[in-house]
DNA sequence: CTCAGTCAGGTGACAACGTCAACTGAAAGC
DNA sequence: GCTTTCAGTTGACGTTGTCACCTGACTGAG
């Protein structure tokens, strides 16, 4: 009925499962791999068939929030009913978003663990090709790879405050995420 | 020779440097409190003598090195000798070189741990509070909080960015951190 | 069909960690 | 001088990541 292949696979893939959900509900603190495995309905020394320890499990899950997100950017860019400004606005907001919903895994996305982990950068890049392609078409191909690098710094770092929740505090005047992109993109399209 | 509170305080500073230090060495795996201690010369239950538990003392150090940046934008914008787009790619600068020289300082810095550590906010709130006042100085006080937020927010970003590796991507064309604060206080600028 | 080999998974064990309760001894206040 | 306070120590406990070893089912060659 199941190869041992397929059973592998489908543990794996419940192991990833159980580590996101308990990334989502109480942070890193909550990621056990003794929880994880009972999640998964296996024991706690399960996850070292398939990843080498906690940390490459970690890895795993934020790989697979950058290729979704990428999936997502890349719709974005091939939908010929947007401009490139929208196109622009929504790929950031979608990252921000992930920063709002699930900080922690979005913690996970921007951390670089030590070990050089090859497949969360691959897909990390692939994400941001996506963003410069449409810059590109804006400010042409030039300046694109600068004003691509500040657009995906200045994401990141408005996603990070609005985790740390320091966006909300009354001296910014109760400013929201997507004010500040609207107005970065502003900014860029006026460089045009 | 030393009473009492003297003595305290001396052993408050050691586990403060202790923890720092080894924060910088070897990140925050790095930091145990039985090692801190012993750095400290004290033995493994006297943080709790001065700390509530290990991450009260990692916002006392997040804390102290918000108040140090703090003091060198406040002389940076109180030097009358610089122009506001250069106090504000001092400032900037100086957040980032944090991030470049204590990448693990900086992401305790920007990290929010629960119970929401009320020092560590108005000590980061004074330092940006600094740059507020910059941007008011160039683009008036209407817009200078939408300005501000993007501008810390972006700060963030480009040192997060450093900080995990991720600017270092020959797609950027080797960036370096300087050039995206002065593409963006340049544009901030022409916002006047 | 058989049988040795592979490999996902389980279990016992260990060291390290954060944390607490109980204790000690010296400074502080009366 | 006596009691209180409190920084610091020590023993202990539960939890965690990780490893070595074991088991049993699937696999592929003969």
């Amino acid at each position: 009925m199941t190869s041992r292949a397929e059973s592998a696979a489908a543990t794996r893939r419940a192991l990833l499962d159980a580590a996101a959900e308990l990334l989502d509900e109480g942070g890193l603190d909550a990621v056990t791999l003794r929880e994880v495995g009972a999640r998964a309905g296996v024991s706690r020394g399960a996850p070292y068939r398939h990843f080498a320890d906690k940390e490459s499990l970690l890895i795993a899950i934020g790989t697979q929030a950058w290729e979704q997100l990428g999936d997502r950017t890349h719709a974005l860019r091939a939908d010929p009913g947007l401009s490139s400004g929208e196109k622009l606005r929504g790929g950031l907001n979608a990252l921000i978003a992930i920063g709002r919903t699930q900080p922690h895994l979005y913690k996970v996305m921007f951390s670089h663990p030590p070990g050089d982990p090859a497949a969360l950068a691959r897909a990390a890049q692939r994400s941001q090709s996506e963003f410069l392609a449409i810059v590109a078409g804006l400010v042409g191909e030039q300046a694109a790879r600068r004003y691509t690098a500040l657009l995906i710094s200045s994401a990141n770092g408005i996603a990070g405050m609005q985790v740390s929740s320091q966006l909300a505090d009354e001296k910014w005047g109760g400013i929201t995420t997507e004010e500040l992109v609207d107005t970065l993109v502003a900014m860029i399209e006026a460089q045009s």
